[in-house]
DNA sequence: GTGAAAGCGCTAACAC
DNA sequence: GTGTTAGCGCTTTCAC
């Protein structure tokens, strides 16, 4: 197999098994002496009076058991209750049925219609949608993609920007996932996105068509390909319109929180000569921003117009209501999981990647 | 065992295996011919030249290896790239380590913070913690019950008002589960959450304080005790201030989206009669309302005060900003977690109901 | 159409 | 300290 020559980081912990979580298995409180609760296969073999074969082959809806057989065996699943006990079958069958969703933060919107996108699909194919929250820590990060090397997950969708960058540069492509929203092009993972570029140009260039010339940016960290690509999105529109881009215009955060928006706007606000109109990246970040704005008696979009990107749902709840770049989360989501069924349905094949359109939504804020 | 005596509907289902995954297994599409990759306990015994028996003590940190054996081990480990294969070790040690958390809706902000004090708290006892969307819908809510059942999991925290009714309705109790937020004290189901009568009659006292007589309330639906709750402490607040309370100013939506809460709000504002103040139970239900009294011609809070519940991290950032009751998300996710944890270690100590403190935000709504 | 038996990869007695 | 071995509960040849 192709999985890291470097399993862990356990070698250089000094601390017993303090960080050392994947390899060594974390000591165990008072394990209870579960006693073998439930009945097994064996059980309603046993009381259908069958062999263990043909109560699997029900189970499994094989069609060579003759009803009056089948009959009775499910006559003795439902008189025992029993549950098949899927550790043993997914040992078996080698396969968890389970796949991984990782965003970095479950409180951002954005990622809620994407989730049930995903899931939705993962459920039509049996699958079932485990959902992770990464925090942006790599130590979770890592250890989420470490599900799947332990064959506790299939496959995994990956939404968050920092363990996509972390997962690329080490030797992860051969396991099963795929990358939503974020993404490299260039790297062989299958991915699904929107095109960066030309929506963060849309969004200028709605703002220059109402006659904006001061244009300010508030972006996430540059170490992210969606970052980088909607500033240079951003920058290009600016210079085709024969603006050169004002560099105290422009604001890098490490957060989208709202809160981190509010602040950088009061900052951009307050400058002597502060822009007509601010272009934040992130909805929660403009929706910051707008509070921000009016923290410091700043009127919106009077005084200085917003534009957001992605459409949440409270967008069209602020006020005042928020122009945004909507992407399409719930195709974002679907796609994504198709893309991972279809890896894993067939390992070789090579994925391709997706863009789906975006679409400018106007509203109150500009 | 005791688990329902009325395992699943296929009984009852007419189409042969369209609902009844519950008992038959969903057919796969074209089971890819997944090759026994990775390499083994064996395998790294071999190449250590050792028993397996000594590589499972190196892997599961037991304390009588030689130093020098070990090593050996470790570096075989490390050599091979090896991992554990998880669904071995579930299957012999009858356990999964991965706890459910069951929400109504991930979208709703109020959950983003329970969801991580449990994991935080789960992650730290060496379990993964799973996040389901019940979305409400009775077939997925019974779905992720049943997960417990077939051993996919070892315990779920459920915050959704339905999917506890139905659980509580069924012979569930036998299952490892804990109730977080909403829940029945009556019944034997561990729960974790606050007193939410004496919340609202904080919320609806404040607003008299204020001199408001003409108190409207926005309820989710009265099927869930958290609503009968806080309507309770409502009326009981309005009759102690010698006020009756007035029906055409409650109002029982069946959702808690900003969308509804506008739509409500709007009618509430514009009967002949229509109240000062309104009392929303939920901080996206407030925004909403808030949005719905805009669009409608009032004030907030000058033409009507709104109070909502839950002090999300929004509440601050929307303009006004809300008051409302703030829940403990986070020690409520974390309690709900210490309480199921403890549930599993000891399955018959009877855990105990837990109810945390809220406490009254004021800001600009009011 | 049904049963017997092998074995998925691991842990934990039990020997030595 | 370390090895041998018996299962955990299931699916799946291979016989009959």
């Amino acid at each position: 197999m192709t999985f890291s020559r470097r399993p862990d980081l356990s070698k250089t912990s000094s601390k017993a098994s303090s960080r050392t979580v994947s390899r060594v298995r974390p000591p165990r409180e008072a394990l209870p002496p579960r006693p073998s609760e439930g009945i097994s296969i064996a059980g309603v073999a046993e009381q259908a009076g069958v062999s263990v074969a043909t109560v699997s082959r029900v189970l499994n809806g094989h069609e060579n058991v003759r009803p009056a057989t089948r009959a009775k065996v499910l006559a003795a699943v439902d008189a025992s209750g029993y549950r098949v006990n899927e550790l043993a079958r997914n040992l078996r069958t080698a396969e968890s049925r389970l796949l991984l969703t990782m965003v970095p933060d479950v409180g951002n919107p954005f990622y809620a219609e994407i989730v049930r996108g995903i899931d939705s699909v993962a459920r039509q194919h049996g699958y079932f949608m485990l959902l992770c929250d990464t925090g942006a820590d790599p130590g979770r990060e890592r250890s989420y993609f470490d599900l799947l090397r332990r064959r506790r997950a299939d496959g995994a969708i990956c939404l968050d920007p920092a363990t996509i960058q972390q997962a690329l540069g080490e030797a992860s492509g051969a396991l099963p996932w795929v990358a939503c929203c974020e993404f490299d092009p260039a790297v062989g993972v299958p991915y699904v996105g929107i095109d960066n570029y030309r929506a963060a140009g849309d969004a200028v260039r709605h703002l220059l068509a109402r006659g904006h010339r001061r244009i300010g940016l508030i972006n996430s960290d540059v170490g992210y390909l969606y970052a980088r690509q909607r500033q240079q999105g951003y920058l290009d529109a600016l210079r085709e319109a024969g603006i050169t881009p004002n560099e105290n215009w422009r604001m890098n955060l490490n957060s989208l929180d709202y809160e981190a928006g509010a602040s950088a706007a009061a900052v951009l606000a307050q400058q002597a000569q502060a822009p007509s109109a601010i272009f934040a990246v992130s909805d929660t970040l403009a929706i910051g921003v707008i509070h921000g704005l009016r923290s410091v008696g700043k009127r919106v979009p009077d005084d200085i117009a917003v534009v957001g990107f992605d459409d949440i749902s409270l967008a069209a709840q602020v006020d005042p209501p928020l122009t945004t770049v909507a992407q399409p989360m719930r195709e974002l989501g679907e796609t994504a999981a198709r893309l991972l069924l279809q890896r894993l349905a067939n390992p070789l094949a090579n994925v391709p990647g997706v863009l789906l359109p975006h679409r400018l939504v106007i509203r109150g804020s500009t």
